[in-house]
This record gives structure tokens, C-alpha cells and sequence, in this order.
DNA sequence: CGATTCATTGACTAGAATCAAATACCGTGG
DNA sequence: CCACGGTATTTGATTCTAGTCAATGAATCG
């Protein structure tokens, strides 16, 4: 359970990151839709600092809080009994997680970098959703747009090649991520990327070779991938 | 597009069935906490009857209406550029769909069986909610349980082996179709099994095959199936 | 009772997982 | 600045699961 003191445990002074957040290049956007639930969320929530690799939540916490990612990168998850580990999804600047809770089916959440949050406690959202039904118009939009990001992930998995599911990681990525021209910065590592993407970090690794072989695009850093050449991309994809 | 005319030519007449509804073996449940949801539907929704295999909704119809079965079986689903068919989610009596559309992206739905469906316009709904914040916080109950069960999906699909996706749905379907004891009514084909699984047909059957073989159920028809030894069958799902 | 659809079974193949090893990267401390 | 240790990633060889193709068998509908 994440308590206040274990919050403290893991929270970190923002000046002393050697990895600053990246607010410059990621601003936090509020799109039209949620503009009142964020208004709330900055008026009774709070903010809190989470190192890189760190646990935000855990799986059996009570699922009552809702989380704003101000900047850096965040992933929920759950470990199998084999201990596999599938990754729900990944959390950028803007996104808002803990949604799926309300159904008392709790993903875990860490940081993937080191991570500044918002942080509410859906009771303390309550009695604001009464006087603005507007709010919960918004959740429910949000809640219904990760319901179409889950059904998409089932149409990814089920049914789509090693190569096909990577690419796909890749454009999702540029569209998400802080991306500048043909350049995407990926926070997350290979394993992450696997996990996510239901494959192993070898394919992971060989399939971004392969690509890499064939024109499509130039890794950088590890960290940074280049498109070199978007429409072979897209055929790819399919 | 769903319109009036459409929904007329695919109605029949209920009492022409072959298969008549089995409502007197799945009542219609209403939970407590989507009551005030379930009586507006009553209120101003219809009832509309399908016949087995027919389309519901259309992958590119405009997604303003919201269904419950009452009886009988529904399936959503999406055909992949290759062809594939990936089936979103089975339904089945009491069951609402047509919630993930709320984003703008849309599954198509068909009937598996004979079906009698409630339906009603979100349009419609809305002043309603506008009395009642209940229902809005109705809805976003089940949107949630509907991204949890998706997320599961996630889960079985990324990592787990035919077995455990075959063993998986039969519990599943053991706890949420009607059943009788050890045996559980399939409304659907091996085919929408498949579909749903991420697997192929010679897959499933294979699977259903071999857990015979190994005492684990009974495959009475092919569409019962009889639980022989639920614990095996546990550890087989791992 | 035949026609058609649906399901099962068999043989073979392809793609990703696994196991194993080598290499590159990163932060640390000298 | 550079060597060092640990971790993350890449690469290689092999195995195995589920897919594909093909054919047979069973159920259902008219």
C-alpha cells in the first residue's frame, strides 16, 4: 500500500536529478476535454517525485487514486505467476493513469525515469463531480479512450507478426513521445519494449536490427531512433 | 449505418424461433449498482430481435447507441487488413456493449445466436443523466470493468500458451454463460473460440482435444462441455 | 437423404522462444 | 581522463509451439 511514508521513502529532491524532466521539450498539454478535471486535480492534488525505477503502485494497493504524469515516464504492469511481466501501458507527460481500478482490478505502476506526478485521491474528486457532471463526462471520455487503447493491444497481440507489432510500437511512440522531426526518444529499455509488446527482448533486438539493415530507420542511441525512410515503415506494419 | 429500415429487415419474429431465448435459464440480472441505468434503458429504450448471424453494428457506424442482450449471445469484433477476424468480446444476457465506442473508435457487433437486444441512444440517455449523476458514474463503472476485462485480454494474449488461453475461456465462460453444474453451454463456433483467442480453429480443437484426452472436461456436444476435474485444470491455467 | 457447413485429424513449416555467449554502454572511482 | 564492474543489449545456435495446408469426418439444414 502506498502510504504517506513510503511515499516520503521514495520521493527525491527534483534539483538533485542528474537526468532533469523534460518539461522544455514535453509541456504539459491539456487538451479541451479534460480541462476541468485537471483544473481539480491541480487545486486538491498534490504533487510527488518518484525516482527511476520505482515503485508508484503496487498491485494490491487500494485502487483509489488517479495520477497525472507532469513529466518523465511511467508504466503500469503485472507479474504472472511465471514470472512474466506484461506491461499495460506506457504513461507519458499529460497521461493520466489509474483509471481501470475503479473496477478494483489493479495494474502496478512504476517510473521508467525519474518521474514528477499529480496525485488525487478519487474521493477527495467526488464531491467536485457533483456540482460539474462535466467531470465525470471526462473520466468517463478518458476511461473510454484506454478502453479503445486495451482494444487495440488485444487486436496487436492476437494477430500480428514480431515485426508488425514493433514498427507499430514505433509510429505509436512518435506520436506520444517527445519526438523532434524523424528522431523518437524512447524512455523505456528493450525488456520494457518486450514486455509491452508481448515478445521477447531478443526479438525485440533482432527485429530493430533487421530494420535498421533494411533502410527503414537508424538507431542512434539505444535510446534514440532515427525513421529513415516512413512509407517502407508503414508497409511493414500492414 | 443502423438504420430503421435495416433493423427491420434483419427483425424476426420471436415466437418463430427454433431456438428460443433461454431466459427462463439466464435471467436478465440487474446489479445493484446499474439499476438506475438498466431502468432508463427500459424506459426509453426498445427492444429489437435478431436472428442468428446477423450484423448488429457496422464497423463504420456512427457509435450513438448503447445495448443490452436479454438473451441469446453477441459477439464484437474487427476484420484485419489481411482478413483475420479478432472478436473484441463475447455477451451475453444482462451484458451491455457498444461502451468502447465512446471514443470514436468502433467494434462491429454481431448476433451469435437468436437475439433479443435493448437498445437506446446515448443521445438519449444524456438528459437523464443530467438528473442523476448515479448514471454517468453507472456508466463509468462498467466502462472501467470493460477496460479491466480488456486489460486481461492484454494479459492472455502476450504470454500465455494455447492451453491456458483454452483452459482461461472455459472458466470464464463457466462463470458467466449458463451453467449447469460441471457443464457449460457454448452459444459460440469453435471458429469465434478461435477468433477470440488469438488462435486458429485447428488450435482450439486440438486443445479441447487433448484436455479431453487427459480427463480434464468431457466434450458432450460440441457445444457442451462438462468440467471432469477442475483442479487439474486450474493448474493448467497456471 | 443429400448438401453444406463445421469440426477434427494429420503432416509439415515458419516464426518466435530459449539457451548460451559475446559485446556495448554507463556510472563509478582511481 | 581512463580503467573497471555491472548491467543492458546484441548476436548465434537450437528447439518448440502454433500456424498452414490438406484431407477426412460429423452435424445441421432444407
Amino acid at each position: 500500500m502506498l502510504t504517506q511514508s513510503a511515499t516520503v521513502k521514495n520521493a527525491f529532491n527534483p534539483s538533485a536529478l542528474r537526468n532533469p524532466p523534460v518539461e522544455s521539450k514535453s509541456p504539459v498539454e491539456t487538451t479541451s476535454d479534460d480541462e476541468s478535471l485537471a483544473r481539480s486535480m491541480h487545486v486538491v492534488g498534490s504533487v510527488l517525485y518518484y525516482p527511476r525505477r520505482t515503485a508508484i503502485i503496487h498491485e494490491d494497493d487500494p485502487a483509489d487514486r488517479l495520477y497525472k504524469v507532469i513529466s518523465g515516464a511511467v508504466c503500469t504492469y503485472k507479474i504472472l505467476s511465471d514470472g512474466r511481466r506484461q506491461i499495460g501501458g506506457f504513461y507519458l507527460p499529460g497521461d493520466i493513469f489509474g483509471l481501470e481500478s475503479a473496477a478494483g482490478h489493479t495494474l502496478a505502476a512504476e517510473s521508467i525515469t525519474n518521474v514528477k506526478v499529480l496525485v488525487i485521491r478519487k474521493s477527495a474528486l467526488a464531491p467536485l463531480a457533483k456540482q460539474s457532471a462535466m467531470m465525470t463526462n471526462e473520466l468517463l471520455e478518458l476511461t473510454a479512450r484506454e478502453l479503445a487503447r486495451a482494444q487495440d493491444r488485444v487486436l496487436l497481440l492476437s494477430s500480428k507478426s514480431a515485426q508488425e507489432r514493433v514498427v507499430g510500437f514505433l509510429f505509436e511512440m512518435s506520436k506520444r513521445a517527445s519526438s523532434t522531426g524523424n528522431t523518437v526518444e524512447l524512455p523505456m529499455s528493450r525488456q520494457d519494449i518486450a514486455d509491452y509488446l508481448g515478445l521477447t527482448i531478443e526479438t525485440v533486438s533482432r527485429t530493430l536490427w533487421a530494420l535498421e539493415n533494411c533502410g527503414a530507420i537508424e538507431i542512434s542511441t539505444r535510446r534514440r531512433i532515427a525513421f529513415r525512410n516512413r512509407s517502407a515503415l508503414m508497409q511493414l506494419q500492414q
